[in-house]
DNA sequence: ATGAGATTTCAGGAACTACTGAAATATCAG
DNA sequence: CTGATATTTCAGTAGTTCCTGAAATCTCAT
């Protein structure tokens, strides 16, 4: 039993699960379990308190708190005339999912770009090597136009939450918009400018 | 050194990055390895041919089909005149993205939904687990949101890639679109229907 | 400067995951 | 049914990642 009966049964639970979730994806099951509690709390947390609600070691709960800065994913704060850190998970949850969004991009799309880029420098020899090339630039252009689009998705939510929450069904609703404006279907469109 | 010489310079530099990509996030190496082979190759692969190919045993090849198919990204082929099963990667980019997207969906997302839901469920007794709860019912309505936001977009792109291509800025276009029609600025709309 | 408290680093062991070869099973032509 | 070929399963090992306690480092009040 890991988690610290201090903890609310709700709370253990969203813990447990952010902790099996974190480790079918790429971060461990500790920082997803600290990231869980953060997200929780009222109030922004020191190490010890994580380490002791958790049980988790001390230096466990340190590493732990690194790779979540390393990720943007706690705050850390001060407290006047406490000289401990303490950290804190932001409040608004598009601004987590923007994080999140963003340093997969830097980490996974972008070395895979570039990878992706010098190979279609090279000049293919083979017939392999062309009908390799092809489906990279294929790749290529697919998750350039995924970036574009992601990138007009963040513009259009400047200002967090409020706006994805009427961001629901937006898509449909412009679309109709614009159908009644251009014709007919959402198939192709002539130029922008 | 784990790839075949005979595989052209740019497909090992391409299946080396996904392997790696892939232990980045939740596939193992040769998962990943396996499935950027197939992704270039011009024909459907059998197993043996991939064990040759990258210099994995046999049976390795045979749990990493297994996994790919249990994600729904390779696709059996039979070819007439031969007892063996080919595997093949789908040609479509937007049609693997898709199938990714869905995959992820159900076995991350959905759990996780069924979670808050039923934590929602409960009645808090403190003041913390009135807190926790509500950072939950936040997190469940920005997922669900997302969620239904995405089935709109793959309703939009029913029929697969040249949708896709026409996709990139689309977002933006039609928001000026709109914008034209409904007088200004894309925060808040009315009821829409 | 000193030392008390806070934090980080790190070596080593525990726990887990990946990979292999051998054996078992399945498939199919004759 | 039999044997030839294809595929899967599985036990064990190799390899990796995680976690801990102890020691080192940092920070700041006195």
């Amino acid at each position: 039993m890991p988690l610290n009966d201090q903890l609310p049964a709700l709370n253990r639970e969203f813990i447990a699960h952010f902790g099996e979730m974190g480790s079918r994806w790429g971060i461990n099951r500790t920082v997803g379990q600290i990231y869980a509690l953060l997200f929780l709390s009222p109030k922004p947390l020191c190490a010890d308190e994580i380490a002791e609600s958790l049980e988790f070691s001390r230096s466990n709960v340190s590493m732990g708190l690194k790779e979540l800065q390393a990720w943007r994913l706690v705050r850390l704060r001060h407290v006047p005339g406490d000289r401990r850190e303490y950290f804190g998970a932001p409040d608004d949850v598009w601004e987590i999912f923007r994080v999140l969004a963003e340093e997969r991009r830097r980490r996974e799309v972008e070395p895979t770009l570039t990878m992706l880029r010098s190979a279609l420098q090279e000049t293919p020899a083979t017939d392999d090597e062309r009908h390799a090339q092809e489906r990279m630039r294929q790749m290529h252009e697919f998750i350039s136009r995924l970036m574009i689009w992601f990138d007009d998705v963040q513009k259009l939510a400047p200002e967090t939450a409020v706006q994805l929450m009427s961001m629901g069904s937006m898509v449909t609703r412009v679309l109709e918009a614009k159908d009644r404006l251009t014709g007919r279907n959402t198939k192709k469109q002539s130029s922008p400018s």
